[in-house]
DNA sequence: TCCGATTCATTGCGGTTGCAACGAATATAT
DNA sequence: ATATATTCGTTGCAACCGCAATGAATCGGA
């Protein structure tokens, strides 16, 4: 009996991903042609305040150069300052814009209802896929 | 309130997905040095026998380049054979080597104890993430 | 205090990816 | 029958990614 790839976990899990990814970025397409690190940082900003580079790279999985290009990229598009941190001169202070936070503010909407129509297509598998998605990402 | 990208499943999904492949090439990499599209030919290959470029990307979603690409290197590697079809000519049939078939043999098992494990650390929420993984690749 | 180790952000580089263009082969419509 | 459209695989190209190296700043131990 021959491999499946079809029913092989990691190969289902990759090509969800990438098929929900694109739906939602067609989504925000409308509202701002940003790319996934692009929102990552954004979005993780909204959310947490004035912080660091390293910072987000630990909390949002992506590398610290991805952060430093998304960066430069948001705030050559006024939506975020760079700002050196007072003490520690090592350290880049990213913080949003109020054009920034207007964005997030709609984007944070879209990604809402967005999530919503997801979570009602799936039904009562939703909060499984919630344990089952945080197990994975530690395990 | 302010938008939460921890709690966005998209994100969510992403980031398990990554975190699993990962995982998954460092089993592999001890057998055979695959990137992910090249795992993917292969493994479709040894299950749907001989098929042309066109057809894998179909099923596997992937790239028609990806595919051409990643079919060139594992004929290069010996693992694979292309013909070309006997009535359409603008076809290539694809098709493993001998060499071909052992190497998805190991990695066969390798793949199935590999997400033996996974559904071992899921427990009951297994079934719920495959169904929910169908129906958010289909949305 | 002062020198080596560490942390931080950026940059360079090689490999990868997706998209679009291409040429060859086949299908379709008039 | 023949011109047009479509399908197929490959290739070129630009963007993107991850990793390692770099340079600046801070920390830590002798």
């Amino acid at each position: 009996m021959s491999f499946q790839l079809d029913e092989f976990l990691p190969y289902r899990l990759s090509v969800a991903a990438a098929q929900i990814s694109r739906r939602f970025a067609a989504r925000y397409a409308q509202e701002a042609g940003l790319t996934i690190p692009e929102w990552r940082v954004l979005a993780h900003l909204d959310h947490s305040g004035a912080v660091s580079v390293r910072d987000i790279h630990a909390r949002v999985n992506l590398d610290k150069s991805m952060v430093s290009r998304a960066a430069t990229r948001l705030e050559q598009a006024g939506l975020l300052r760079k700002d050196g941190h007072r003490t520690d001169r090592r350290l880049i202070v990213l913080e949003l814009t109020d054009e920034g936070r207007d964005l997030m503010l709609r984007l944070g909407r879209i990604a809402t209802q967005f999530q919503d129509e997801l979570l009602a297509e799936l039904g009562e598998d939703g909060p499984a896929l919630r344990r089952a998605l945080a197990q994975l990402s530690d395990g």
